[in-house]
RNA sequence: GGCAUCGUGGCCGAGUGGCUAGGCACAGCUCUGCAAAAGCUUGUACAGCGGUUCGAAUCCGCUCGAUGCCU
């Protein structure tokens, strides 16, 4: 008995992971992680796509809507709960399923992440209040003492990369960079990338077809509902964002989700630049029959075994 | 037909003689715990033709087009 296969799903938004994960699923019996950030939690339900009850039926899923938006849940509590599923799921099954969009989410528990130790949450809030106040140059300098050897490799307009490595830094009192690069975490399991693909029009198609049917699925009153939670984190979304700003009386209703729509094209294409750089990843036209899919799955297999 | 106003890159929009505004979109890209987040890069466009000038998107003329008013 070689070793046990994790078969990701991934792809654009839209463009039907969840129906190809399911009936991957059901062909090899097995069960479907979910590496979908926003599907995580149980407010959210038109506005993130997630599985219907028919198709939740179809095959066992894994964190989905298992947080509430008010729980703090980080990549690194995901890479660790998914490890810790994907063992006891491995006890029963040769082969597990994890499916979903969130590039960052899926190199997590495919790579690991150095680990660094925990942060007291107070620090972030505080350096949050530094950059409004008195501005991003002010943690650049900091960067600059704190940790020159990061600050020369990460993008100083970018506050939030900013402010991850103050965080540790602060919160340890060494630089960031000296917790990167120690250890790549050894995976028990092979890894194979399914990267469903289509033509741009096609995935735009679908976008703009998909936010209507959200629409008319209520979205409008889901989103109402998490008025009072816009400023959490998790709801700092797609599809969320755009009717709080419709609510608030700066769009117009049309306007609201014409600008829903955008945003899920560039999403989605933010989502082709992040997996473009993994050359891991096989591409899977959308519409290929399952068996097609298969071959491929089988193709690569065998080429694993032999590594 | 007459009079008036206007015509700037895919869209919005500043600029009235000289150092290629800016915003948005599109496209490309970055990424080790906020990631459906955050950030970066990229367009010499001035309706057309002719003239004035060392130099015109900016001034003059004609043509075309749009809008408004008048007969």
């Amino acid at each position: 008995m070689g070793k046990k296969t994790l078969l990701v799903v991934t792809g654009p938004t839209g463009i039907g992971k969840t129906s190809l994960a399911i009936r991957l699923a059901q062909h090899y019996g097995t069960e479907i992680i979910s590496a979908d950030s926003r599907q995580f939690y149980r407010e959210m339900r038109i506005g993130t796509a997630v599985p219907t009850e028919d198709e939740l039926k179809a095959a066992p899923h894994h964190f989905i809507q298992h947080k509430s938006i008010h729980d703090a849940y980080s990549v690194g509590d995901f890479e660790r709960d998914a490890l810790e599923r994907l063992e006891e799921l491995f006890q029963d099954h040769d082969l597990v399923i994890m499916v979903g969009g969130s590039g960052l989410y899926i190199d997590a528990v495919l790579f690991g992440f150095d680990t660094f130790p925990d942060i007291d949450p107070s620090i972030r809030v505080q350096l949050n209040r530094e950059l409004r106040d008195k501005g991003i140059e002010s943690l650049q300098r900091e960067l600059m003492v704190s940790d020159p050897v990061y600050a020369e490799k990460v993008d100083l307009q970018n506050p939030h990369r900013l402010i991850r490595a103050l965080e540790i830094c602060r919160g340890t009192g060494k630089p960031y960079s000296g917790y990167l690069g120690r250890k790549k975490n050894r995976r028990p399991f092979h890894s194979i990338i399914l990267g469903l693909e289509a033509p741009r029009e096609v995935v735009y198609g679908r976008i703009e077809k998909r936010v209507d049917e959200m629409m008319a699925a209520g979205l409008l009153e889901e989103a109402r509902d998490l008025v009072p939670f816009q400023e959490l984190n998790a709801l700092q979304t797609v599809g969320y964002r755009e009717l709080f700003t419709h609510f608030s009386g700066e769009y117009d209703l049309e306007q609201a989700v014409r600008e829903i729509k955008k945003n899920s094209r560039r999403y989605a294409k933010r989502q082709g630049t992040w997996f473009r750089r993994n050359r891991e990843v096989l591409p899977v036209p959308h519409d290929a029959p399952l068996k097609e899919v298969l071959a491929i799955i089988t193709r690569r297999s065998k080429e694993k075994q032999h590594e």
